[in-house]
DNA sequence: ATATTCTCCATAGAATTCCATATTTCCTCC
DNA sequence: GGAGGAAATATGGAATTCTATGGAGAATAT
């Protein structure tokens, strides 16, 4: 195992995908969600981009808590409904790996590669040509932007 | 079975209505609906959406208590009353399958599928035509207005 | 009787579990 | 510091279980 184990979504890994559909969950990333206490994953797919998000189940009890706070005929009531009408729990088997479902590796362009992307609290899955892309734009939007970084540093042991 | 799915209602399944209008509660629903120990599902014609509100039946009791705690000659009361003297409980066979009664069928425009879709504590039927209609405007405005940004983070130190 | 609903059975396909193996990482002992 | 071995990972495939779905017949109502 990974030395010190971080309790966030790290880095990114690029594993293979099989003919079913499985791949393996990059194990640092099962640490983070045996920590969580998650059974599964949620995955949905990104409104923004060409990929997939993922994290911990116990998002789903966010959202659902989120949408029982507000007015249920709302919009932004709906807005969240869609979150969950368009994500999936998908467990994780006894040797670390899950299947994509069959319109997610569609909507992020997967074929026989998947890279799992960390980015703290969740990650992203994508194709690994599309996130190659998605890196690029991004750091060179950054770099023209003179991106600066808030860190909010509350306590120890957040990210 | 999935793992230990989280007991809501989740993500969206298409199925077929055969010639007698029977069709498959997704598995995952039942699994919610034994997990609140329902006996049936209430189905209720939507107000809004060409589509069938659905949930365990402990959710009657919900809207029973909610026309209680509002004005008893009120719009509001009105309307949850409606929803009351619409609904009808439907039985789940021993195959997991329901049969929608005809009305509701019309009133969703169902003809030979239909795409149960999870909201959460409740769930909505709709034509598979409808469904992506509608799933097509939510993405777009969910989009725009950054639906993931309104979370609640109700639980311990998600920021 | 006739039509409708419920029960039971059959089956194809999908999903899950189980097993096998290559590869890498980590640890220990020399 | 390096060699060898142990543990953990990633990956492939087979076998078993579950789900959705179609149909036949029994029960019920009209």
């Amino acid at each position: 195992m990974l030395g010190a184990a971080v309790s966030v979504f790290l880095s990114t890994f690029e594993n293979k995908v099989d003919r079913k559909g499985r791949v393996s969950v990059p194990s640092s990333f099962r640490n983070v969600l045996s920590q969580q206490k998650s059974t599964g994953i949620i995955l949905y797919p990104s409104f923004k981009h060409p990929c997939l998000e993922g994290s911990g189940d116990e998002r789903i009890q966010e959202i659902v808590s989120s949408i029982d706070a507000i007015d249920v005929f709302s919009d932004e009531a709906e807005n969240l409904q869609t979150i969950l009408a368009d994500a999936k729990q998908v467990s994780v088997d006894s040797d670390g790996r899950v299947i994509l479902p069959h319109e997610f590796v569609v909507h992020a362009g997967i074929s026989d590669l998947a890279s799992f992307v960390g980015l703290g609290k969740s990650f992203q899955i994508w194709s690994p040509k599309n996130f190659s892309i998605h890196r690029q734009k991004n750091r060179l939007r950054a770099r023209e932007q003179g991106a600066t970084l808030r860190i909010i540093s509350s306590s120890s042991e957040r990210a």
